[in-house]
DNA sequence: AATACTTTTGCAACAAAGTTGCATTCTTAA
DNA sequence: TTAAGAATGCAACTTTGTTGCAAAAGTATT
């Protein structure tokens, strides 16, 4: 845990070290509000969301995109972390049913043909449904 | 327009006529704050708000995911508005330069696999980058 | 281990975004 | 034209996100 703020250059503090933490415990995607009900109690809700920047900005963790205005966090893979800039190309899927943001690591986004013109720096896939401890 | 909202079973009303013509003359995607600074000073902050919500609702637009806190809406397609679900299946795009997200009509979203006991129900797909316009 | 330097944090104050209840006004259909 | 129902505006409020600054904590150096 502290190996990964090292690694990014970050000092170790122990808020980083907490949020850190909640995200490694979590097996889903988390929303500021998530966060600051496990944490507001020790940290600052400022602090939280300057945490998030920052591992945002470090490639510790990416976020993915919502029409709930929640947008939600989660852990990157070893590559993003390593090189500083973003390596995801998995598929997320939120369910209907609990609610919950999962990263799909093992699907990869298909390729899509963008008409004359038009450059690609990123792509999100955000699939909604049941899950599968709904189903 | 007057179409639109009967087809919908919407009473026809000022603001919901205005808005609808403010998308219809739009070539790009609408947030909430689009909107308002166009006719805010016509109608209330809160009309729009549920204005955008019924809409929605009756199928007459679509929202598009983002991760900046700004979720945009564009006009759905004939299929949408005359049955009442959506039938939307185009890739969006948003711009880096200029900021505007459009609806790339012409672009399916290409199909995926989703894992054991997964079920879909909605897929979105959101690419990021450079524009024809600001290419 | 103590120091100096830098970064992070907490607090306060604020701005922006979104929600809710209710009285008034507008639409629609009889 | 009227009565019933739906939509709107307003006020009050909650939630979310931002900024500046002083205090505290972390890091590197001696
Ligand atoms: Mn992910
Ligand atoms: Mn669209
Ligand atoms: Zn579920
Ligand atoms: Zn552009």
């Amino acid at each position: 845990m502290e190996d990964i703020l090292k690694n990014s250059a970050l000092s170790v503090t122990a808020s980083r070290k907490r949020i850190l933490e909640i995200f490694l415990a979590s097996d889903n995607a988390l929303a500021h509000q998530d966060i600051e009900t496990k944490c507001a109690d020790q940290y600052d809700r400022v602090t939280i969301y300057r945490t998030l920047q920052t591992f945002l900005e470090k490639g510790i963790i990416h976020n993915i995109p919502s029409t709930d205005n929640m947008i939600r966090y989660a852990l990157c893979n070893e590559a993003c972390i390593t090189t500083g800039h973003h390596h995801d190309n998995h598929v997320h899927f939120k369910c209907d049913d609990c609610g919950k943001t999962v990263c799909l690591d093992d699907v990869n986004i298909p390729a899509v043909n963008l008409p004359k013109g038009y450059t690609m720096k990123e792509i999100n896939m955000v699939v909604n449904g049941i899950c599968k401890s709904c189903k």
